[in-house]
DNA sequence: AATGCAGCCAACCGCGTCAAA
DNA sequence: CTTTGACGCGGTTGGCTGCAT
């Protein structure tokens, strides 16, 4: 069911995640947010690109996540927003709570499609009788503006609230409506950690040999960017329990020893 | 018991969008 | 206006599982 592990030539890990790397990616961000999702494999310790992290922890580590055991009422629904928005599966997760678009795309793919291939059959063998009129056929073709409109409404709605359910929406209020993403600024002042190529497909380099003092601690990353400009952090909210300046490694917190010579 | 095959799903890939420089 | 980086989205693939033969 998962693909078998390998090493591109930049010595990023593919394949199946490890229960390890679970653990490490899921302690990482609950405890300090995806403030970059290109350099936070680097931080976490894991050989991964920020792509492949992404998208784990999207479809399957976020909390309330839901796997398998679709309701009749998840079908209906993935059948009734798939004939009004077509392949818009972000948009469908975005009504379907604790579900990922990926899911969403499967169990559209695996399940719901044959279903609603045979449903639009006897509609249309219904129609071919006279017994449907031909306007009473919903098409799925082109969808309707008005309903991505409504859509695009929830979409902008939700994202005001506190309670979120799809990937795109997760990333800015997963946690008890507190914020733990940090905009790109952060970015900015750590362009000494960055490859010079693309990080999705070029990211974390295990033996990088860059002498530590050209690098900065983990702590001092996060301190910078909120001492570059405080009332720009809306879009961090750090919990009471987690001190800026008393630097508590992740992997202390994950019992294992604080390595920043890489 | 062995083999083949289809179903299923986690993960990958490439492209598009958006914002900042 | 152009370039670049970060990220999201949707399509596709790899390989495991279970069923049929």
């Amino acid at each position: 069911m998962v693909k078998s592990i390998s090493f591109d030539k930049n010595g990023v890990k593919k394949g199946a995640w490890s229960e390890e790397e679970d653990d490490k990616l899921r302690a990482y961000i609950q405890r300090y947010g995806h403030w970059n999702w290109g350099l936070l494999p680097q931080f976490a310790g894991l050989s991964r690109s920020g792509k492949s992290c992404r998208l784990r922890w999207m479809n399957y580590l976020r909390p309330n996540i839901k796997h398998g055991n679709f309701t009749k009422e998840e079908d209906d629904l993935i059948v009734d927003l798939h004939n009004k928005l077509g392949n818009k599966w972000s948009a469908m997760a975005a009504k379907l709570p604790g579900r990922s678009d990926n899911e969403i795309k499967n169990r559209w793919n695996t399940h719901l499609k044959k279903r609603s291939q045979e449903d639009e059959m006897i509609v249309l063998e219904n129609e071919h009788d006279g017994s449907i009129e031909p306007d009473q056929v919903e098409k799925n073709e082109n969808p309707n503006p008005e309903i991505l409109q409504e859509v695009e409404n929830f979409l902008a709605g939700s994202l005001e609230s506190p309670s979120c359910s799809s990937g795109t929406e997760l990333s800015a209020c997963w946690m008890s409506g507190s914020d733990y993403t940090v905009s790109s600024e952060v970015a900015l002042q750590t362009s000494d950690y960055e490859s010079a190529g693309d990080f999705w497909s070029e990211p974390f380099l295990p033996d990088i040999t860059s002498s530590i003092d050209n690098m900065l601690s983990h702590s001092d990353l996060i301190e910078g960017y909120m001492s570059h400009d405080q009332s720009s952090c809306q879009d961090v909210t750090m919990s009471d329990e987690f001190s800026w300046s008393t630097f508590d490694p992740y992997f202390q917190y994950n019992n294992e020893p604080v390595d920043w010579s890489f």
